[in-house]
RNA sequence: GCGCCCGUAGCUCAGUGGAUAGAGCACUGGCCUCCGGAGCCAGGUGCGUAGGUUCGAUUCCUACCGGGCGUACCA
C-alpha cells in the first residue's frame, strides 16, 4: 500500500475518532457521517491533505462548519507524529500538514519495487477484457483507429498495473455487407488489372491498397479465377485479401507496440451457431418479433425511439445480432467485466447493446462503453479527410514513418478521449521541444546522464539520510512521486488514460525545477547520496509512467 | 425534429460541488565559469448565454445559442 493511502486512511479514521468523542461528550450532535473526502489540495499553502467533512456535517449537526471543523482539531488524536500541523482553514476546511520524516518513506519504497513501483493489487486479479480497435480489415488502420490504439492499450496496462487480470481483444469483422462489398471491389480490380473493361462500384472500396492486394495476389494466381464462377471467384479473392490485410493491421498495431491477447472472428460467430443461439434466446424471451419479413428486436423496451431489424428479411442477420451473440461470448469467458472503445459515431449502438445484456440476464453495468470522439487530421490550416471509400486517408503506418511512435501515442493519449482531438501533421512532425513528449523524455535522459556522472556505486538506502532533502523542490518531488500508486487505480478505475501523460509531465516539470535550483552531484557527500537516491527515484517512477504509456525512456537523446 | 458529446486564456486542451480555475504553444524580459539550455524563473487575459438547486456552482438541473456525431433490413 502506498504511503499515501497509508495516510489518508489514517487520518480519516481519526477524524471519525475524533468526531464521536465530541458526540460522546455532548458537544456535537449528528446520525450518520457524510461522504467527505481527504484530498491533496491545489494550493500548497493548504497543507499536505484536507478534509471538507465540516463542511458536509453543517446541516445535519445544525452547527456552523468552523465550528465543527474546531472540534474535530481539538480533539484529534496524533498517533505517531504523523500531522505536523492542522488548521481550520476557510469556510470550514482542515488542513493537514504531514511530518515530512512521514514522507521520505516513500524513497526506499520505489528503490525497492523498482520496475514495479505504482503496481497495486488494487483490482484483486478481476477480470477484465478490452476491446479496442476493430476496424474492418478491408482496409488499412487511420489515424481514428491509431486513437483507439493507444487509448485501449494504455488503458489495458492501467489496468493491468492496478491489479485487474486484462485481455487486449480485436474484434474482426469478417462477415456482413461490408465484406460482400469488399469481395465486388476486389473483383473489379482483378479484372480491370487483367484488362477487363468493368465499372467499379458504386460503394465500393476505392483505396490504392485494395489495388496492390489484388496485383499481389496476380502474381501469385495469375488469370486463374478470370473465367471462374463469380461466386467462387469472390470468395477466393476475399479469403486472400482479408488474409493479407490482417496481417498487415496486426504488424501495424505491433510497430505501435500494441499486442492483442485474442483476435476474434465475426464469421466464427455465424459458423458456431452462436448467433442462431443468441436469437433463440432473445426469442425465448420475448425480445423479438416478425414484421415485414424480418425479425426486429424490442430495442424501445430500452429507450430507443424504434425497434431495430436483427435478422433481415433475406434472412441475413445484422451486425447487431453478431455482436449480442459477441458480447454474450465475452461473459460466458467470465469476464467480470468488459470495456469496449468505439467510435463516437457509434454512440446510437450504446443502449441498445447495454439493453440486450440485461435482457440476456446480464447487468448491463459490466459493459463499459468508452465513446471516443473522432480525430480531426490537419495538415497546417487545412483538414485532411478519411474516408475508406475515397481512398485518402493517413494510415497509421505512415504516422509512425512521419512523427514516431512515442509522439503520436503520447499525443493520442494525452487528450480525454470525449474531446476531439485536432491532430496537426505538420507540428506533430517537428522533433522540437515543442512535442511535449520531449519533455518528459528529456527529464528522463538528464537523469540517466546524472547517475552516469556520479561514476561510484549507487549508495545503500540504509546509509543514507533522507532528511537531508529539505529544500521545497526536493518535498515537492518526493510528494509527487509518492502519488503514482493512486494515480494508476484513479486512471484505471475512471478509465481515464490522459490522467497519465498530465502526472508524467508535472512529475518531469518538478525534476527540471529540482535541477535547476539543487545541485545533485554537490561537495557535501551526505547530501549528494540522498540527492542521488530521489533523483533514481524520479528516473524509476518517470520509466514506470512511460512504460505504461508505451512510450520509451530513452537514456540519451 | 429527437438523442449523445463538446463549448474554459490569442490557439490546442486539462480541471473541480468548495478556499486565489491550470498546462503546452505563441509573445516579452531574465538565468549556472558547475550534473545535458530539448531546461529554469518572471510577466495576463478566460469558465457560451439566461434561469434554478445549494451555506457555496465553472462543476449538478432546465431552457437557449454555437460546433460535431447519430437517427438504415450499413457497420
Amino acid at each position: 500500500m502506498s504511503v499515501i493511502t497509508t495516510v489518508k486512511e489514517q487520518i480519516s479514521r481519526e477524524i471519525k475518532n475524533s468526531l464521536e468523542k465530541a458526540r460522546n461528550e455532548g458537544k456535537l450532535s449528528y446520525v450518520d457521517l457524510p461522504d467527505y473526502v481527504i484530498e491533496t489540495p491545489r494550493e500548497k499553502a493548504h497543507g499536505d491533505f484536507a478534509t471538507n467533512v465540516a463542511l458536509l456535517l453543517s446541516k445535519e449537526a445544525k452547527m456552523p462548519p468552523r465550528a465543527i471543523a474546531q472540534l474535530i482539531a481539538e480533539n484529534y488524536e496524533n498517533n505517531g507524529k504523523l500531522i505536523e500541523k492542522i488548521d481550520v482553514a476557510g469556510p470550514g476546511f482542515i488542513n493537514f500538514y504531514l511530518n515530512n520524516e512521514r514522507m521520505y518513506e516513500a524513497l526506499p519504497v520505489v528503490i525497492k519495487e523498482d520496475g514495479n513501483y505504482g503496481r497495486s493489487s488494487f483490482g484483486k486479479g478481476e477480470k477484465v477484457q478490452v476491446e479496442f480497435v476493430s476496424a474492418n480489415p478491408t482496409g488499412l488502420l487511420h489515424m481514428g483507429n491509431a486513437r483507439g490504439a493507444a487509448l485501449g492499450d494504455t488503458l489495458s496496462n492501467l489496468l493491468a498495473a492496478a491489479g485487474y487480470e486484462v485481455t487486449r481483444e480485436f474484434y474482426i469483422n469478417d462477415a456482413g455487407n461490408q465484406i460482400e462489398n469488399f469481395g465486388k471491389s476486389l473483383e473489379a480490380r482483378y479484372l480491370e488489372l487483367l484488362g477487363q473493361e468493368v465499372s467499379f462500384p458504386e460503394e465500393g472500396y476505392h483505396g490504392e491498397d485494395i489495388i496492390i492486394t489484388v496485383k499481389n495476389i496476380i502474381d501469385e494466381v495469375g488469370a486463374k479465377y478470370l473465367n471462374m464462377d463469380e461466386k467462387l471467384r469472390r470468395e477466393f479473392l476475399i479469403q486472400k485479401a482479408l488474409t493479407e490485410k490482417i496481417n498487415a493491421i496486426k504488424s501495424d498495431l505491433a510497430r505501435f507496440g500494441v499486442e492483442y491477447d485474442v483476435w476474434f472472428s465475426e464469421q466464427s460467430l455465424h459458423d458456431s451457431g452462436a448467433i442462431n443461439k443468441t436469437l433463440q434466446e432473445l426469442k425465448e424471451r420475448d425480445y423479438i418479433y416478425e414484421k415485414e419479413g424480418a425479425l426486429w428486436f424490442k430495442t424501445t423496451l430500452f429507450g430507443e425511439e424504434k425497434d431495430e431489424v436483427i435478422v433481415r428479411s433475406n434472412g441475413l442477420p445484422t451486425y447487431f445480432a453478431a455482436d449480442i451473440a459477441y458480447h454474450m461470448n465475452k461473459f460466458e469467458r467470465g469476464f467480470q467485466k468488459v470495456i469496449n472503445i468505439w467510435g463516437a459515431d457509434h454512440h446510437g449502438h450504446v443502449a441498445r447493446m447495454k439493453g440486450a445484456m440485461g435482457a440476456l440476464g446480464y447487468e448491463p453495468e459490466r459493459l463499459q462503453v468508452i465513446l471516443m470522439q473522432l480525430v480531426r487530421l490537419f495538415s497546417g490550416d487545412e483538414a485532411v479527410r478519411m474516408s475508406k471509400r475515397s481512398g485518402q486517408y493517413i494510415t497509421l503506418s505512415e504516422l509512425i514513418d512521419e512523427v514516431g511512435k512515442d509522439a503520436a501515442r503520447y499525443f493520442f493519449v494525452m487528450r480525454s478521449s470525449d474531446s476531439h482531438l485536432d491532430f496537426d501533421l505538420d507540428l506533430a512532425k517537428e522533433e522540437s521541444s515543442e512535442n511535449p513528449v520531449y519533455y518528459v523524455q528529456y527529464a528522463h535522459a538528464r537523469i540517466n546522464s546524472i547517475l552516469k556522472a556520479f561514476s561510484h556505486d549507487m549508495p545503500a538506502v540504509k546509509e543514507v539520510d533522507f532528511r537531508l532533502l529539505q529544500e521545497d523542490a526536493e518535498l515537492e518531488l518526493i510528494k509527487k512521486i509518492a502519488a503514482l500508486p493512486e494515480e494508476i487505480t484513479g486512471a484505471a478505475v475512471s478509465m481515464e488514460p490522459h490522467r497519465m501523460t498530465r502526472y508524467a509531465h508535472e512529475l518531469a516539470s518538478l525534476f527540471h525545477s529540482f535541477y535547476n535550483s539543487c545541485r545533485v552531484l554537490t561537495d557535501d557527500d551526505e547530501l549528494k547520496k540522498a540527492r542521488i537516491l530521489l533523483v533514481d527515484a524520479v528516473r524509476i517512477t518517470l520509466r514506470n509512467v512511460l512504460g505504461l504509456l508505451g512510450v520509451s525512456a530513452p537514456e540519451r537523446m
